[in-house]
DNA sequence: GCCCTAGATGTCGAATCTGACATAAGATGC
DNA sequence: GCATCTTATGTCAGATTCGACATCTAGGGC
């Protein structure tokens, strides 16, 4: 698959406000990348304000802490309804949740 | 499967302001449940107001009028991805995914 | 009545996602 | 150095979701 590898790619690193360009990732691609960066860095920001390892969260959620750091890692394999699942289990509203898709997602902060 | 039981009840209707107490939904099933009832109803109204028939959404994402009715349903067997992709395709921003997320959900109003 | 269009619902094989496990890598304390 | 804790990454069998198709209902025009 392709379009995982190159997403793969993305989420790893470097790009910093919009997500395109890189690879010709094409609009809507780029924006559900942008959208599953939201998700990935609220879950890291919420489990560390709880001060739980990611082993903890994965038994909350009746997971593992292998599938917590690929969800943090905005991993190709984790879907965006186990984010949000992710996040409502911690404790957030859907208001929340809306508010981490819309919020900007810089990265790699020199 | 239970769950997927009562989330199909209660997507099909009647409750209208929390989604919770209509039977036993945690918190947290009951805040995902709106999430996509928000998604469902957002695609329904996106499509509407580009004029278009099922049949033309689902050749428009490369799925099916099928999948584009039980989204627009809420059924418990789509993805709040797909529902955010379908958005997306039809040119919302994450922002605009976002408010639809965190916009209340009435259903059945009288 | 019959046809046509739009939508709803059930089913199925294929594709994707999931939890679990192993294992590696980094960081900290000794 | 080496334990220990935490996070990262790869893999895989089982679960879920997918597109596709068939089928049904509702409505309108004739």
């Amino acid at each position: 698959m392709e379009k995982r590898k190159r997403q793969r790619l993305e989420s790893a690193g470097w790009v910093v406000g919009s997500t395109t360009d890189f690879l010709g990732l094409s609009d809507e691609e780029a924006a559900l990348v942008e959208v599953k960066l939201g998700l990935a860095s609220a879950v890291r920001k919420q489990r560390s304000r709880r001060r739980m390892t990611q082993a903890q969260l994965g038994r909350l959620l009746g997971s593992s802490q292998s599938r917590v750091a690929k969800m943090e890692a905005a991993d190709p394999s984790v879907s965006i309804d186990l984010m949000v699942r992710s996040l409502l289990r911690m404790g957030a509203s859907r208001k929340d949740v809306a508010s981490y898709i819309s919020m900007p997602t810089p990265r790699r902060a020199a």
